[in-house]
DNA sequence: CGTAACTAACTATCTGGTTAGTTAATAGGC
DNA sequence: GCCTATTAACTAACCAGATAGTTAGTTACG
């Protein structure tokens, strides 16, 4: 019987050992924690011998900041896209919330591990990924300073308006779980809430904040 | 010299020891989490022997819950002199954001404690925990079915209400130390933020959302 | 056939918890 | 008021299990 065009399946193939790995420890961080997670778990999870996290990785901390790395990463480049122009700055804070949003949801160990970093105080993390956050906030620094420049924002200090962005997003994403798991012994009904409807709340939340006050310009061009 | 009615000072005090180990226990899982934080640094914190931790509490996990059982708890306790009758539905809203804010302040171990414990999907988490958490949800959506009843709120499901009002809060006292410290490293100044300012910000936001769309009738009686 | 990819077994260290023994406080008898 | 028996509060040393990391050797692949 003629073999398929497809490469062979190969019995050893780094590429595979590599993402298995990386995935079963997204997966063993963002619920347990740097410390809570075990390199036994993590190889067990991944099917693959424990030694192999030593051999594609160096230790568990790089095998961590592999993890994070990659999160911010994406997170910095999908911002640089943003500012288009012509967009009014209620739009861009819109499209910056939408695009945390997506990313925290594409990668479903994210927003666990985003709540246990700021807790730590940053403590795992390196210098890239501060550079990979400061862009972030540095993204929404310029949006804002456009909108109170344009008379149509209240000033308001970045990192206040980025946590009131990040913190409703991420502690619900994170918590989808523990909704799940808890449902049938809640005293009040928990509805699933469509991912956009959330989107839809922190942007009305954050534009509604920015624009209090100020005499019903929001939405308008 | 005759010496004055203050008890004298004794060289053993069970009570004062377990309130050191407490304060130390909630400082150390506040910044290590449970499986970072280490009992022989919780104990050398508190200036106490380690078998103290045994003889005080039962063990660590014990000792966790008790500090996470003393935040809930007070937490809760608060909650229940906050429906005042006569108040509008904007006005208990923000009493709710701001009986939060205190607890988490008055509590420096509170905000990243909370933080972990969402990422954990509450595994640490005790009946008695559970409790008083759905309690304080229970307030929260008896204020927001009260705004919905009289036409003033938008109708949306409590638990992303609950997030939008946690989040932004302890994510941004979390994240106090860690702002500190990167004071002099990072890109756009970072201004001090007092703590009323956070607290008005939340309110606002959030009654932004709850009242959008609606033909201002936010603060009115 | 050379080597990248892999494995099984091992080790050093860390850490939660225990225990046998010690000492300060206190209550009760005189 | 003082002595003493009792026990609550405490300590130093220890232990067993867990866990990150290592290593010497093996095998599939190009």
């Amino acid at each position: 019987m003629a073999r398929a065009a497809a490469p062979r399946k190969k019995v050893r193939d780094a590429e595979v050992s590599r993402t298995r790995l990386f995935d079963a420890a997204a997966e063993e961080f963002a619920a347990r924690g740097f410390d809570g997670a075990k390199v036994d778990r993590i190889a067990e999870r991944a099917g693959v011998n424990k030694a192999m996290i030593y051999y594609h990785f160096t230790d568990k901390a790089a095998l961590y900041r592999a993890v994070v790395g990659d999160m911010f990463g994406s997170t910095a480049t999908a911002m640089q896209a943003l500012r288009a122009a012509g967009a009014t700055p209620e739009e861009q804070i819109a499209a910056f919330i939408a695009v945390i949003a997506r990313e925290g949801q594409s990668r479903p160990h994210f927003p666990a591990m985003w709540l246990r970093e700021l807790a730590d105080g940053g403590r795992n993390l390196g210098q890239r990924n501060f550079a990979d956050i400061f862009g972030i906030i540095s993204t929404l620094d310029g949006i804002l300073k456009e909108g109170v420049a344009a008379g149509r924002f209240n000033p308001m200090p970045v990192f206040m308006v980025q946590m009131g962005i990040v913190g409703p997003l991420f502690m619900f994403l994170a918590t989808g779980p523990m909704r799940e798991r808890l449902k049938h012994k809640l005293p009040i009904p928990a509805p699933d809430v469509p991912p956009e409807k959330l989107v839809q709340y922190v942007q009305s939340m954050t534009i509604g904040a920015l624009t209090a006050g100020r005499t019903g310009n929001a939405g308008k061009r």
